[in-house]
RNA sequence: GCGGGUGUAGCUCAAUGGUAGAGUUCCAGCCUUCCAAGCUGGCCGUGAGGGUUCGAUUCCCUUCACCCGCUCCA
């Protein structure tokens, strides 16, 4: 089950506090939105499942957090200062917008045949800011539009400080930021945004055995956050369609409630963007066509210690919008149930670990010390667990309870009822999210039990 | 940015050129022994600015935001 609308999303979102949108007192700022208490969590959770695959389970890839602000000469020769600026046109007559420098007849409408075209306007997709106390012509960087020229310009600086052989790969999460003509369909389309993106260096040639691993790998990993298989599928990329600095891309994409679109790319960006950033390119016989660079001080190539060859390294990309996946998930874990008494349950089938509250401690009255007392120390004993949030939920309405955390997606709810206050051993209720089946288990057994049911596979 | 549509309470939705209403949520109190129970009380609203008018949430203009199409590709 999914969603009916992106307006269901929309409206728990802003009920529940996962998104609301920024500055909405002042009117709203197009393309930015605000993640409220449940939606940090959950995007936490995701950035961290990513980390977890591409960092710590993996021997072969490093680290790195670098600087939104960025100077300006990274961008002029990674080619986005050029390619980021679509001279646009529209046509007076049927309204419609095109790109000037993909009409199919020059100065001729594609869709009506008019020659009413109004003049190339530039639309600069990134963001200036200026930097230092005085404004003046030249006192600007870029707000970074991805987080990988970050990555490319320290390939020498990690190589160096871990002694990476290839094929290594170096992974980053962080903002980017797009004027992106048309914000919309939610968090989408943003033009504050995060990726998640990992930079696989390898050896020219083997480019495309790894570029395939990194499709068939991470399409893997979407599903296991719960992402269902025939929600998504692959776009090979058309060589007309390809970025300026792509041999190859596959995207994975997601049928999400406006329509199938981009949830991540997986590029081969060859040896583009270390050839544009390296000095004496020349020199190393970089096979994608780039331009003398005579501001880098550095020479972006790797030694091959084992056939003795310097050369710079191909790239694979994965690289994946964070606010998009976040979507996703949330559009797949929405499920609108009609229980047997005809009552409409909304639950939120997150997978355990990305939920943004793990557990919630339920007492069954709220006005018996002793149950309330039970349950504080119970939340308190879980808290130290480290597995994430743990709440008290004390209404007093343990009906209401269930069917908030059911709408929250949070997968367990323990209950401290009279039974726990007389029986010995101790025991209490555990009620899962999904079937709303309970089960009554020793309160010795608690903190394994819910360890386990977190634990890391 | 262009064309089309929309904007009333946290959410879902009424109404009106003359003091803006319901359900639900939320808060407080009472109560309550497992799936949104009940009672009492309470908070919160016409996106913003201007104009027409005795009076505008309603009519007009501007602006902001959202949705649909063109375009953007994390």
């Amino acid at each position: 089950m999914v969603a009916k609308s992106m307006d269901d999303l929309v409206s728990l979102c802003k009920r529940r506090g996962f998104v609301f949108q920024s500055g909405e007192i002042y009117g709203g700022l197009k393309g930015t939105y605000d993640y409220g208490p449940l939606g940090v969590e959950l995007k936490h959770n995701l950035k961290n499942a990513w980390w977890r695959a591409m960092v710590y389970d993996r021997d072969d890839v490093e680290g790195l957090d670098s600087s939104i602000l960025a100077n300006k000469l990274i961008f002029k020769h990674s080619g986005h200062e050029t390619t980021f600026t679509d001279p646009l046109v529209d046509c007076r007559k049927c309204k419609q917008r095109m790109r000037a420098d993909k009409l199919l007849k020059p100065g001729v409408c594609d869709f009506c045949g008019s020659t009413d075209l109004t003049e190339p306007r530039d639309f600069n997709l990134m963001m200036k800011v200026n930097i230092g106390p005085v404004v003046d012509e030249e006192s600007y960087a870029y707000l970074r539009p991805e987080t990988a020229q970050g990555i490319f310009v320290n390939f020498k600086n990690v190589l160096d400080a871990t002694s990476k052989k290839l094929p290594f790969g170096i992974a980053q999460i962080g903002k980017a930021f797009r004027n992106e003509i048309t914000p919309r369909n939610f968090i989408f389309r943003v033009r504050e945004f995060e990726q998640m993106e990992m930079e696989f260096f390898v050896k020219p040639g083997e480019d495309e055995k790894w570029h395939n691993y990194w499709i068939e790998e991470r399409k893997k990993w979407w599903l296991k956050q719960g992402l269902s298989e025939e929600n998504l599928s692959f776009e090979v990329h058309d060589k007309s369609d390809l970025a300026h600095y792509a041999k190859a891309c596959t995207d994975i994409v997601y049928k999400f409630p406006h329509g199938l679109e981009e949830l991540e790319g997986i590029a081969n960006r060859t040896d583009f963007d270390l050839g544009s950033h390296t000095k004496d390119a020349n020199n190393l016989n970089v096979k994608a066509k780039v331009l003398e660079n005579k501001d880098s001080s550095s020479k972006l190539c790797y030694n091959d210690p084992y056939e003795n060859q310097t050369y710079v390294p191909f790239v694979i990309e994965p690289s994946a919008g964070v606010d998009r996946g976040m979507l996703a998930i949330l559009n797949e874990a929405f499920n609108e149930e009609v229980l047997e008494n005809g009552d409409k349950r909304i639950v939120l089938k997150l997978k355990p670990h990305l939920a943004p509250v793990k557990v919630a401690v339920i007492p069954l009255l709220k006005n018996n010390p002793q149950i309330m007392e039970k349950a504080q120390e119970l939340k308190d004993r879980l808290k130290i667990l480290g597995i994430g949030k743990i709440v008290l939920e004390a209404s007093g309405n343990v009906g209401k309870a269930y069917r908030k955390h059911d709408e929250i997606g949070t997968p367990i709810c323990l209950t401290i009822d009279f039974e726990t206050l007389e029986k010995d051993p101790e025991t209490i209720t555990v009620r899962d999210r999904d079937s709303m089946s309970q089960i009554r288990i020793p309160m010795s057994e608690v903190v394994n039990y819910i360890s386990n049911f977190f634990k890391y596979v």
